[in-house]
DNA sequence: TTCCTTGCAAACGATTTGCATTGGA
DNA sequence: TCCAATGCAAATCGTTTGCAAGGAA
């Protein structure tokens, strides 16, 4: 009985802060953490940038589409990611901000793929400002805002 | 047969600006500017923000969907029309840049209507500036950006 | 047992396409 | 006349949902 205790202590030990953290707020919304659940979170973590439910898909294989649509609709639910709509009719999930930091999309025109960039604090402050007084003359109640940059990646150049 | 001519003349005089300027690039692309293209048109420079093609549909009566979504295709072609991609999987259009001039969007996420606002020269050249910045950190070829504004529009605060 | 969760297949809704008809140069 | 443009209906494709089976507390 000890011995099963501690191992599950260095289950806890070993689990990485983000799975903490995925698994306290889906305890918050009366959701199991079930390991379809985490692969998907996993391969979300894993990866550089927004991905469709296929790409996740052909990432985890063997799961069904439709287990995937209703994983990331419970994740999403529960803030865990966001959802954004790419290119080709897309919709493209990610990790929610609260759990990977602001960030924002470069949008591959040929190829289509979308990464994520960081851009420093004084930057983002600026923008920030900006947002605000754009929102403040249209009496629009601003409470996020996305900048994306579109071009060519460096693969497709 | 004077007569006529005439009337074409006014015709021509009295056409707008905006019509001019599609006219000639689709005449560039080899594509006829009819009736029906003209009518989208008229319609998405009405507009006060991007359409869907059932709000276009809506907006101009008895015109099959395939038919709007055949023309925007067409006009999106030409480089006439513009589209991106919005809340709840609707793909909205709007004339491009080059007619409109550089804007951004207010996106409601509650009624998930999108309206433009432009932005003072001065901040949008900040704007420009940060983009080609992040852009170049990260070998990405920037030709376009766009800045969304998400949250409550006036109507639905 | 009792719910939550998952798989499978059918349903949905936006967008696209094939084909025959229409219409403008 | 001749080819682009259109209407209509059927096909596609991403996504959602109903229902029965699987699993954990």
């Amino acid at each position: 009985m000890q011995l099963r205790i501690i191992i599950i202590m260095i289950g806890q030990v070993t689990k990485s802060t983000l799975d903490r953290q995925v698994q306290l707020r889906l305890l918050d919304h009366d959701v199991r953490y079930t390991r379809g659940r985490r692969v998907v979170v996993a391969a979300l973590s894993r990866a550089k940038g927004p991905l469709s439910a296929s790409e996740l898909s052909r990432m985890i294989g063997d799961v069904p589409l439709s287990s995937i649509y209703r994983t990331l609709a419970v994740l999403e639910e529960a803030g865990v990611v966001a959802h954004h709509l790419g290119a080709k009719g897309l919709t493209r999930f990610e990790l929610a901000e609260w759990l990977t930091g602001h960030h924002h999309h470069l949008v591959c025109l040929d190829c289509g793929s979308v990464s994520d960039v960081e851009i420093p604090k004084s930057k983002e402050e600026s923008v920030r400002r900006l947002v605000s007084e754009i929102a403040e003359l249209a009496s629009f109640d601003a409470t996020e805002h996305a900048l994306e940059i579109e071009g060519r990646c460096a693969q497709c150049a």
